[in-house]
DNA sequence: TAAAATACTTTGTATAGCAAAGTTATTTAT
DNA sequence: ATAAATAACTTTGCTATACAAAGTATTTTA
């Protein structure tokens, strides 16, 4: 917990979970979040990644255990099934609390 | 716009504001945000960041018109006053509107 | 008057995001 | 039959930048 007595999570921002807090990363969670799952091309569509960058985006959250990836082919071609994991979910879940309260007192 | 019709916020994260997003400056901004103004010592100790590192985000923000930096002496030692220009306000404020809208589905 | 403290700024390094190029297999065109 | 294009990715290289450490200048205390 922070020192300040107001705010509880302004000193506490420095240890925000960047895995999470990288736009790319975000987007990427925030749709598994709610979709559960989704192809790697799927996840192109939506977020307007590049290949490249979606793919090192995964790498990522799948080295920090945030996202089960399943190869598998669709017909005779190669097809990357995302979804998070548990402690992924958990992880967004975590980061949005902060968010939401963070900004709950900035009104429209 | 996004093209995708059921989130609005999606692929648009990619241009999310950098400046505002970076969590060092997020806390920066967050207490200039309510408080209007502050001294260098006094974010220091709000914040934890470093002398060194507070400096290097103050110019950033400086640079990109967000923040005011006004010096002047207080007694015989120096002092720096900063507050959130017209522009940073704004910019604050969009930004937590984004993040506001993006996470308002997911519950406590 | 030497040492410590205040109030910063500048520099150096290591991480990491993005774009471009590379890889492998498959499908379409000729 | 084979060359070109497409699909589905991964790897590499460059650039930006955040953080820490060192540097600067003045002032107060021992």
């Amino acid at each position: 917990m922070s020192e300040n007595g107001g705010n509880p999570s302004l000193s506490d921002l420095a240890d925000l979970n960047r895995i999470v807090h990288e736009p790319a990363r975000l987007a990427i969670m925030a749709l598994l979040y709610v979709i559960e799952s989704a192809d790697f091309t799927f996840l192109i569509n939506q977020t307007g990644l590049t290949w490249g960058n979606l793919s090192a985006h995964i790498s990522k959250l799948e080295g920090a255990g945030y996202l089960e990836v399943e190869k598998s082919f669709k017909g005779k071609r190669p097809s990357t099934t995302l979804r998070l994991t548990t402690q992924g979910r958990k992880a967004f879940h975590d980061y949005a609390q902060r968010m939401k309260q963070l900004f709950k007192d900035v009104p429209a």
